[in-house]
DNA sequence: ACTTAAACTGGC
DNA sequence: CCAGTTTAAGTT
C-alpha cells in the first residue's frame, strides 16, 4: 500500500490519508501502527486501510512504522468500526481502548522477559551427622541449605534474601562446594501464579446443568444464550464444560468476562484449577507492562483463555469459540467514559462476527437480556435449583418503622440506643447465636464512612461539598468530611458553621460507625470491613477475603463490593442493614439495581450444609424490590418492573441515549441544553424519525459534580437504528460553544441517569 | 486536541 | 489604531 488511511485517538470524526514511502511498506498493513507528521507534531495512528487521496490533497508521508507486525486484524478493526459508529465515538478513541496502554503510548515497548537467579540443591544431604560434619565451620550456609530444603529443594535467590539476609558469600560457597546450583528461569509477570491453586472440582452436572451444556454444545455459531440460575445453581460448571470442549477438545480460544476481577478471586480460582497456565488473568492492579505481557501471551496463541473484567472483551484471540459474560446484569460492564461501551453488547456483536457462541450468566438478568430471551432473539437456558444440597436461604424482613426503639428523651442517646437503631433486636440475637456456634456472618451497608452526613441540630444546615451538589460525608481515621464524588476532603467542624449550634447531628449509618458499634457490642468477635476505604492496596480484597475463608473473621460487614461472587460455606447469616440505601434514586433503574443487590447477599447465606438465614432491615416492606428478593420470586420482580418501564417508557421497551450538557457556569450549561434539545425537536421535525421523542431538557439529578453544572436530555427511540442517526447527527452538528468548559456527551444505552 | 487566522474589544 | 482577546476553521 503506498497510499493509507489512518485513524487517531483525537476527538474528530473523520480519518486521513497517508503516504507511505518505498522503504517501509513491508511493514504497513491493515491494523498496523504507525507514525504520522499531523499539524507540527507526531500522532500515533491504526492504519485501517488502503487510501485514494483526490486531486489537490496534501498528503504527508508516514514518519514511522514501529512494529513488524499489525497489532489488530481484520476482526478486531470491524469491532471498533462498531463501537466507533454505535457508542458515537471517533474511531481512533475506539481502536485506542481496544489495546493495551503500551501500545498506545509513543514509545514501542519491549516485551521484558525478566529473568530471576534460582538456587537448587545439587547433593542432598541425608544423615543428621554428615550435615554437622560439612557445615561444621559454616552455620550461615547450613542455614541457607535449609532454608532452600525446606522450600522445596529449589527457590528464587530473590526469595531466599527476603526470607534470610544472607550475603552474597554464603551463596557462593554452597556453589562452589557443589551442594547447590545456580539457575537462570524466566519470569512471567503473572501476580496470579503465586496465588495457591485450588484442585479442580470433580462435580457430576446435575440435570439441567447437563441440559445446558448439551444445549450449547449444538449451538450455532453467534448464538446467544441467557443461563438463568440462582446462587448455588452451578453456573460456573456449566462455563468450565462449556471452555473444556471449546478449548481443549476443539482447540479454539475463549474469553470470560467478570464484573470486577478484584472482588472475584474464588471464579477465577476455579478456572485457573482447570485451566491452569492456558489462562491469562488480566486484573485491574496489573502493571501496564503485565498487561501487555498478558496481551502478547494471548495473541502468540500461549495463552488461549483470557479471563477479565470490561476491557478483556478485546483480547487478541484468533478461533474464538466462547464468550462468556458472568453476572451479565452487572452495571461495570458499561465505561463511564467515551467509549461509553457495553461489555456485554460488544460481546454479543464480537461472537457474531467471529462465530463463537455466547452465554449470559446471572441470577437476576438485566430486563434487556430477560426480555431479550423472552422474544426468542437469546436462548433462555434455567437452573432452578441449587447444585450440591444448598438450599435457599430464609429470608425475614425487619421493619424499622415499626421494630424502631423509642426515643429517649436525652439528647445524647447512650450506646445502647445508638446500636439498636442500627442493628434490631432480631438480627442482634441472630448474630450473637453465630458467634457462639463458631459460624459467620455477613452484614451489608451499601454507604461508606461513619455518617452520611452531619446535620446542625439548631438551624438544620447539612454539611455540603463545595464543588459538587451533595451533602459531604463524614470520615473516621482520618477524621473529616469527604466529598464521594470529587474526594474533595475538609475537617469535620466542631460547630456548625452558619448558626455556630453545637449540636451537630450523625445522620445516615456508614459502614464505619457500623463497625464500631459491633465491635464495641461484640467485643470478642474478629470483624473485617471491606469498602473502597479498606481495599486501596492491590491485594487488599483478596487479603480480607482469603481471611474470611480461613475462618478467621466471625463477621465480614461493608459495602456492595461483598455481595459478588463469594462462597463461603461457614456463612450462614447475612443481614442488610439498610436495604433502601439507593432506592429512592431518581433514576429507572433503582428498584432493579436494589432487587439485585438484595439477591446477591441473600444469596451468600447457606452456601454450605448448614444452611442459611437472611434478616433485611427496610422501610419500605412493602417495595417489590425488597417483596421480591424476600421470595426469590425473579419472575414476578420482572413482570411488575416491567410494567412500571412502560408509562413513561424506559429500557427494554425503548432504547435510550442520555445527552450530558457539562459547564462551568450554571446559565449556559442550562441555555445550551436548552438548545440541544430544540435543535433535536427541530430536526425531527425537519426529517421525521417514527418512534423517536425529546425528553428534557433537566438538571441532571446531581446537579454539579466537579465544580461544573450538569443538564441533560433524553432520547427515546422505537428502533435502535433511528436512535443512532439522531445521536449521530447531534454529536456531529450540534455546535458546542468553546467557552465555559461546555461540553456535550451522548451516553448510549446508560446504566444510570444520575 | 491543538494550532492558526480572522473577527472583535477597548484604551488611547 | 493597534494590542490583546475571543471565535471560527482546519488538521492528510
Amino acid at each position: 500500500m503506498s497510499f493509507i488511511e489512518v485513524a487517531l485517538a483525537l476527538p474528530l470524526f473523520r480519518t486521513f490519508s497517508y503516504r507511505v514511502p518505498i522503504g517501509m511498506t513491508g511493514s504497513v498493513v491493515a491494523g498496523s501502527r504507525v507514525v504520522v507528521p499531523f499539524r507540527n507534531r507526531q500522532e500515533l495512528g491504526i492504519v485501517i486501510g488502503a487510501a485514494d487521496p483526490r486531486e489537490g490533497m496534501k498528503v504527508k508521508d508516514i514518519v514511522s512504522a514501529p512494529d513488524d507486525a499489525p497489532v489488530m486484524d481484520q476482526s478486531m478493526l470491524a469491532l471498533c468500526q462498531w463501537i466507533a459508529e454505535y457508542y458515537v465515538v471517533p474511531l481512533g478513541v475506539a481502536l485506542r481502548t481496544a489495546l493495551p496502554a503500551a501500545l498506545t503510548g509513543a514509545t514501542v515497548p519491549v516485551p521484558v522477559r525478566k529473568t530471576r537467579r534460582v538456587a537448587e540443591i545439587v547433593v542432598e544431604l541425608t544423615s543428621l551427622l554428615q550435615r554437622d560434619e560439612i557445615f561444621a565451620r559454616a552455620p550461615q550456609q547450613r542455614a541457607l541449605y535449609e532454608l532452600i530444603e525446606a522450600m522445596g529443594g529449589r527457590a528464587a535467590v530473590e526469595l531466599l534474601n527476603e526470607k534470610l539476609a544472607f550475603s552474597a558469600s554464603v551463596l557462593k560457597g554452597l556453589v562452589s562446594r557443589q551442594l547447590v546450583a545456580l539457575d537462570y528461569e524466566t519470569v512471567e509477570r503473572d501476580p496470579f501464579l503465586t496465588r495457591a491453586r485450588r484442585t479442580p472440582d470433580s462435580h457430576t452436572p446435575t440435570g439441567p446443568q447437563r441440559v445446558a451444556i448439551d444445549r450449547l454444545a449444538i449451538a450455532a455459531p453467534g448464538h446467544v444464550a441467557l443461563l438463568h440460575g440462582i446462587t448455588g445453581s452451578g453456573k460456573t460448571l456449566v462455563y468450565l464444560e462449556l471452555l473444556r470442549r471449546v478449548v481443549i477438545d476443539e482447540g479454539k480460544t475463549a474469553i470470560v468476562l467478570v464484573p470486577e476481577i478484584a472482588l472475584t478471586p474464588q471464579t477465577v480460582d476455579r478456572f485457573r484449577a482447570v485451566f491452569g497456565d492456558r489462562i491469562a488473568v488480566l486484573h485491574s492492579a496489573l502493571s501496564d507492562g503485565e498487561r501487555y505481557d498478558a496481551w502478547l501471551a494471548l495473541r502468540r496463541g500461549e495463552k488461549r483463555i483470557a479471563v477479565g473484567a470490561r476491557s478483556a472483551i478485546f483480547a487478541p484471540l484468533r478461533d474464538l469459540g466462547a464468550i462468556i459474560v458472568d453476572e451479565e446484569h452487572e452495571g461495570s460492564y458499561k465505561q463511564g467514559e467515551a467509549p461509553r461501551y457495553h461489555a456485554r453488547e460488544v460481546a454479543i456483536v464480537r461472537a457474531r462476527a467471529e462465530g463463537a457462541v455466547v452465554v449470559l450468566g446471572s441470577a437476576t438478568p438485566s430486563l434487556e437480556s430477560w426480555s431479550n430471551a423472552a422474544s426468542g432473539k437469546y436462548e433462555l437456558l434455567t437452573l432452578p435449583d441449587g447444585a450440591g444440597g444448598a438450599r435457599l436461604p430464609h429470608v425475614h424482613v425487619v421493619d424499622l418503622r415499626a421494630d424502631k426503639p423509642k426515643a429517649k428523651p436525652t439528647d445524647t442517646p447512650d450506646a445502647d440506643a445508638a446500636f439498636a437503631m442500627a442493628i434490631s433486636r432480631p438480627l442482634d440475637v441472630a448474630l450473637r447465636d453465630r458467634l457462639s456456634k463458631r459460624e459467620q456472618s455477613i452484614l451489608l451497608l451499601n454507604r461508606r464512612g461513619y455518617s452520611a452526613f452531619v446535620q446542625c441540630g439548631t438551624c438544620g444546615d447539612v454539611a455540603v461539598c463545595p464543588n459538587c451538589s451533595i451533602s459531604l460525608t463524614h470520615h473516621r481515621t482520618p477524621e473529616r468530611l469527604v466529598c464521594h464524588y470529587c474526594q474533595h476532603a475538609e475537617p469535620l467542624h466542631v460547630t456548625c458553621t452558619r448558626c455556630g449550634g453545637s449540636r451537630l447531628r450523625q445522620r445516615g449509618l456508614g459502614t464505619q460507625q457500623v463497625e464500631r458499634m459491633l465491635s464495641e457490642r461484640y467485643p470478642s468477635a474478629r470483624i473485617a470491613r471491606m469498602d473502597v476505604d479498606t481495599t486501596s492496596g492491590k491485594w487488599a480484597h483478596t487479603e480480607i477475603l482469603d481471611r474470611v475463608g480461613a475462618g478467621e473473621v466471625d463477621i465480614l460487614l461493608g459495602t456492595q463490593m461483598i455481595a459478588k461472587g463469594l462462597d463461603f460455606p461457614n456463612v450462614t447469616l447475612v443481614g442488610v442493614i439498610d436495604a433502601d440505601v439507593g432506592i429512592n434514586l431518581p433514576d429507572f433503574r433503582a428498584s432493579e439495581r436494589c432487587f439485585q443487590l438484595l439477591s446477591q447477599v441473600a444469596g451468600r447465606a447457606g452456601r454450605g450444609s448448614k444452611g442459611g438465614e437472611v434478616f433485611i432491615q427496610t422501610r419500605a416492606p412493602s417495595h417489590h424490590a425488597v417483596q421480591c428478593a424476600v421470595t426469590h420470586d425473579y419472575h414476578r420482580f420482572v413482570h411488575e418492573e416491567l410494567a412500571g418501564r412502560k408509562h413513561p417508557a424506559y429500557p427494554p421497551y425503548v432504547r435510550i441515549a442520555n445527552v450530558v450538557v457539562s459547564g462551568t457556569q450554571e446559565d449556559a450549561t442550562a441555555r445550551l441544553a436548552t438548545g440541544a434539545a430544540a435543535w433535536l425537536h427541530k430536526l425531527l421535525a425537519a426529517r421525521p424519525a417514527p418512534g423517536v421523542s425529546v425528553i428534557g431538557p433537566a438538571p441532571c439529578p446531581v446537579e454539579r459534580v466537579k465544580n461544573r453544572w450538569r443538564w441533560h436530555v433524553l432520547i427515546k427511540a422505537d428502533r435502535a437504528q433511528d436512535l443512532g442517526r439522531v445521536g449521530r447527527y447531534l454529536v456531529e452538528r450540534f455546535e458546542v460553544p468553546k467557552q465555559f468548559g461546555l461540553r456535550l456527551t451522548l451516553d448510549r444505552d446508560p446504566v444510570a441517569l444520575l
